[in-house]
Formats: C-alpha cells, sequence, structure tokens
DNA sequence: ACGAGACCTACAAA
DNA sequence: ATTTGTAGGTCTC
C-alpha cells in the first residue's frame, strides 16, 4: 500500500490583523479544524486533500498531503474514486490530477498541486479583501464596533462549502460548539471519503449529498447520538440530492462571491433588508427541513458568499439588547419580526458585510476568549458604558424590568471580569436594559407545513 | 399570527 | 454520585 505524505512548508505573507488563524478557526464558524496538540499546526481535510496551516505574525504557513494516486492499492482506488466535494464545480480535481500525472507520483511536493492549494487558501479565507480596510469602516460607524474590535483583529469569514456549512448548521441548533464538532467529524468517518492516515490519525473529507441520502441514514445518525437532527440531515440530503436540480444550492451563491474556481459577477444593489439574491437565497434555505432563518443565515453568510446576512442566535440577540437597544417594552422576546429587525438594523449600520462585522462582535463575546478582555478593555469599555448611560438617560422609560437574558448575561460577564469590576459592571447593565425600538416589517413567509400540499 | 413546548445528547456544575 | 441546566434553533400545535 503507497503512503502519501506531507508537502515542505510554503508561506504566504499576511498580518495577524489581517488574519488570525487561532480566532478565525475557533469561533464557530467551521467545526471540522483540529489544532495539534504540540505545535500551533491546524489541520482540515479540504477538497480532497489535507491541510495544514501554521501562522506567526509576518506569514501563514502551509502544506498539503494529497491521496496517493490511484493505482492496484484498493485503498488508493477508494479514495480516488469517492466525489469530489458536492458544491465543487472547480477545476481542481482534473488540475491535480494532471499534475501528478506528469510528476513522480511518490513525491507530493509537487509544484502545480501547492499553487492549487495556495489558491484554495486565499479563497477560502477570503483574503482578497482588505480587513484592516474594513475594521476601520465598521469603527467609523459604530462606537460600539470600535471599542471591542481591536482585541480580535484578523477574524475573516470563511468561504466555505455551502453544503458543509449547511449540515454543520443545522447540527447547530440547540447544541454547543463541542458537541456540534463532535457529530461532524462523526459525519465525515462515517460517510466521507478518507483522504489518508497521519500519525495513526485517519482523516476524511466531508460527505456528499448522496452519500447522506441513503436509506437507513437517519437510524444510524441516531445511534450516533445526533438526535432529532438525524431526520433533519437525511430529509435535507434527499432534498437537495434527489428534489433539486444538480447545482441548486451554489446557484444561490453570491455572484460576486462565486465558488472556488469561478469569475465573479455583479451580486445587485444593497438594501437594509439585503440584496435580491440574499432574500431569495434564504428563502430557498427556508424549504429545507432543520432549516430556519437562523440556520439558513449561517449557511447565506458562511457558505453562499452573502456578507449582508446577520445569523440571529440567543447570543447575538443579546448583543443586540445590551449594546444596540433592542428588547425594550413588547420585544423582550426572539421572533420573525425581531429576529428581521435585528438584521436589519445591523444592515443598515454596516452595510454589505454587515454579517462580517456581526461575526467579530459575536467572537469577542464568545467565552473562549474572554481571556482576551485585559485590565485596560474592561476599563475602556467602563468608560464608554458611562457615556452611553449618559447620553440615554432621557429616552430611558421604567427601567424596572431587568430580563430574565439580562440577568443570565451579568452573570455569565462576571466571570470574564474579577469581583469588584463584575459588580460595577452589573449596575450599568441594568441601567441600560431596555431603551428605543425597532420597526418592523411584516414579511411573512408561507410555512413549510403548507407549502408541503 | 403568535407564543409555548417538545425535541436528543453530552458535559459541566451543583 | 445523581440531578439539573444548558448549548450559536426548529417544528408543531
Amino acid at each position: 500500500m503507497s503512503v502519501g505524505c506531507f508537502s515542505d512548508w510554503r508561506k504566504l505573507p499576511v498580518s495577524l490583523s489581517e488574519l488570525c488563524i487561532n480566532t478565525t478557526l475557533r469561533c464557530g464558524q467551521s467545526f471540522r479544524w483540529q489544532k495539534l496538540p504540540d505545535d500551533d499546526e491546524w489541520r482540515c481535510v479540504l477538497r480532497g486533500r489535507i491541510l495544514s496551516l501554521k501562522q506567526d505574525p509576518t506569514h501563514l504557513y502551509y502544506r498539503a498531503y494529497f491521496p496517493p494516486k490511484p493505482s492496484s492499492s484498493s485503498e488508493a482506488q477508494a479514495a480516488a474514486a469517492l466525489p469530489t466535494p458536492p458544491s465543487s464545480n472547480a477545476p481542481s480535481r482534473a488540475e491535480s490530477k494532471a499534475a501528478s500525472d506528469s510528476a513522480d507520483q511518490s513525491n507530493n511536493n509537487n509544484d502545480a498541486l501547492l499553487d492549487e492549494t495556495l489558491s484554495l487558501i486565499k479563497h477560502y479565507f477570503n483574503l482578497s479583501s482588505n480587513l484592516t480596510q474594513l475594521y476601520s469602516e465598521w469603527s467609523a460607524v459604530d462606537p460600539n464596533f470600535k471599542m471591542r474590535a481591536p482585541q480580535f483583529t484578523g477574524i475573516r469569514i470563511l468561504c466555505q462549502d455551502a453544503w458543509e456549512a449547511l449540515i454543520a448548521f443545522i447540527c447547530s441548533s440547540n447544541n454547543n460548539i463541542a458537541r456540534i464538532s463532535q457529530m461532524v467529524e462523526k459525519l465525515c468517518v462515517n460517510y466521507g471519503p478518507h483522504i489518508g492516515t497521519v500519525d495513526g490519525r485517519a482523516y476524511h473529507d466531508f460527505p456528499t449529498p448522496a452519500a447522506l441520502a441513503v436509506e437507513g441514514v437517519e437510524a444510524r445518525l441516531r445511534g450516533l447520538g445526533f438526535g432529532y437532527r438525524a431526520k433533519y440531515i437525511y430529509q435535507t440530503a434527499v432534498m437537495v440530492e434527489k428534489e433539486r436540480e444538480k447545482g441548486w444550492l451554489d446557484s444561490l451563491r453570491n455572484p460576486e462571491s462565486p465558488a472556488f474556481g469561478v469569475e465573479p459577477a455583479p451580486g445587485g444593489e444593497m438594501r437594509p433588508e439585503g440584496r435580491q439574491g440574499y432574500r431569495e437565497a434564504h428563502e430557498k434555505l427556508l424549504e429545507l427541513q432543520g432549516v430556519g432563518p437562523k440556520v439558513a443565515d449561517c449557511v447565506c453568510l458562511m457558505g453562499l458568499g452573502w456578507g449582508e446576512a446577520v445569523p440571529v442566535d440567543t447570543h447575538v440577540w443579546q448583543i443586540a439588547q445590551r449594546d444596540y437597544k433592542f428588547g425594550k417594552g413588547g420585544n423582550k422576546t426572539l421572533n420573525k419580526a425581531t429576529y428581521d429587525a435585528v438584521g436589519n438594523h445591523f444592515r443598515k449600520l454596516w452595510g454589505k458585510e454587515a454579517g462580517w462585522a456581526h461575526s467579530v462582535l459575536f467572537t469577542a463575546d464568545l467565552r473562549a476568549f474572554s481571556d482576551r478582555l485585559t485590565m485596560t478593555s474592561k476599563k475602556v469599555e467602563a468608560d464608554v458604558t458611562v457615556k452611553q448611560e449618559e447620553k440615554e438617560e432621557e429616552i430611558e422609560t421604567k427601567t424596572q424590568v431587568k430580563t430574565k437574558v439580562a440577568t443570565k448575561r451579568s452573570v455569565k460577564d462576571e466571570d470574564a471580569f474579577d469581583a469588584a469590576e463584575g459588580k460595577e459592571k452589573n449596575l450599568k447593565e441594568q441601567a441600560i436594559a431596555g431603551a428605543s425600538e425597532e420597526k418592523t416589517t411584516q414579511t411573512r413567509r408561507t410555512s413549510k407545513r403548507l407549502r408541503k400540499q
């Protein structure tokens, strides 16, 4: 049996403020990246290869492991025969093959393969846009962003495979990042193509829709601990594989941010509700089982390239209440109307890449990163909070009712702050809780049940 | 329309 | 050592 190996490391100049993989790969966008225990090396199977990444302040380092060239070995054949990533209409596979044909088979140090891997990295990390520039634009229009973002530079929205994003975020409902990652890994191991084994660890790519649209998948996934999501995954796989045109999912992409290897085209005119193409993509995704507004927005943002998609989960809803005056009066719960209102507000505020800005704030609030909030930044935050409080005193009505959510939030935050400052902050949050409200549009979608009839 | 419950599981926290 | 609460929601009444 032939065994592949990693290429040598190559490097790409990138500053940490343009890309920070240690943050971007752990902030709940992709659930497949693994950090090696000893190194600060990250690994993930992407488009048929194992990709390894490292980073220092000036460069991103990468290397790749491609499966051995198809030969008489049955394992190699199996690996090679397995389908390319589902929504891939990129020429990657053909190029790779041609490249390895003309090169020494046993040598994976192949320039063409690594050139293509570099293109993939640039695409995956969305590197064509200037992140520093975007941060300064968002900071210019939003004091809250300006206050929180400096501790969280280098966060990029990943250009993930839309199908993988769809399934991963179906798994995310009512769930935590650790278990979502476990579930995605189980999907890969049980239904995805084996790409290679390194240091005794088997690496698999993400399964295709066809692989998951098979009788018995639901029962097996239940056995694997997927719970009620097992049915959603199976049903969605069947819908995508058998009840939609081939390439349907990628047809919902933002043409400005096309699939790997496809030329960009204009994406349409921006509006507070988002561009037409985004609205349509969101609506189409809602037809799938297990896909509600939040999951649909995750797929739009991270899988389909619609930068204005703003996934509003309980966490973002808390941020909206705490920092953007949502949740006042009757609008205390996250429902269809408040969901849309939050998204529209952020789109008006931040513009075409609102989902990106939103992800920075989301990450800044994750417990996993609470260690970044240094003493100095805590003080800055306290000061800004005082200012806001003073400014909003007039429009404040009765702040009697402190919502359940706000209470939870304060307790949660206290862990990140020391006792004295935590108390102080607590008081301020009480004062701020509740202010103005947001107009809501009444665009209601037909229920999935009705549509099925 | 709109708001509750139910829904699977793993893993802290008590 | 058991129990309880909860985690990036969605579906169904």
